[in-house]
DNA sequence: ATATCATGTCGATTCCAGTCTACATGATGG
DNA sequence: CCATCATGTAGACTGGAATCGACATGATAT
């Protein structure tokens, strides 16, 4: 029940994984892993992963996706509104903002004291 | 500096806030807060926010990105061909899909030993 | 100028999500 | 029916994210 040592060229951290490919696609052993890894490779590596990722990521926690839902409906927000609607700290409120403005989810309008949120493009929120 | 106690009859974790709001809106402080935290409720209770935080969610992390992705330009992948994109452990790679597929992003479909998964709504993309 | 106000930043804490190993399950083939 | 295979599940570990209190900053008004 060994490995072959031309199995294990490239290194996975489950080593039955190539022989479980070739057996799904007839393809030989050693040149199916690198075959989808070089795939994803090049989705990773491409820009848009990057942006992508950060915009998910930026919505995917509960108080700033009620931060952005309720921008979606009034409009405009001030930071202190914001804290009123979620019920956090004011210092948490200027965390999740600084993010959403850095994913290009909202935009940032500083008038006297107070700043302003605004969605960006709320054509494109999922 | 201390603060009236009509103000405190809704406890929030900055007891500023009341007076801030006031200045910002002209609202009564005893007022503005619960406005913006009734709104937040109704935004927060709904089933649509439940649904929009858990794919939101579920598109946020890297690998589940990256599986997404590579489902989008490939149609339909089975969990080891998942396992060789993402070099992740099996068990990792299963408890993602699982995710994916709660989130109704994804779909299965157990053929044989095997199980393949296809994009749901590939237009609903962020 | 100085006090007050709205918000940003830092450090520490807490908690959850991703990950792995080891074992379990369900299907297939001899 | 038993061995093998692909995948699911349970438990433990760990890194990072969310949060807050305390202090800093920039604007406003007195």
């Amino acid at each position: 029940m060994s490995i072959p040592v031309y199995m294990m060229a490239i290194t996975t951290p489950d080593p039955m994984l190539p022989r479980r490919l070739e057996r799904l696609t007839g393809n030989e052993a050693p040149n199916c892993v690198p075959l989808y890894l070089d795939r994803a490779k090049a989705v990773r590596g491409s820009p848009e992963f990057a942006e992508r990722l950060q915009r998910v990521r930026a919505l995917s926690d509960p108080n700033r996706l009620l931060a952005v839902l309720l921008l979606e409906r009034q409009g405009e927000l001030c930071a202190c509104e914001v804290q009123a609607a979620t019920g956090l700290s004011h210092a948490t409120v200027s965390h999740h903002m600084k993010l959403l403005v850095k994913a290009g989810i909202v935009s940032e309008d500083r008038r006297g004291k107070w700043r302003y949120y605004r969605l960006r493009d709320r054509s494109r929120l999922p």
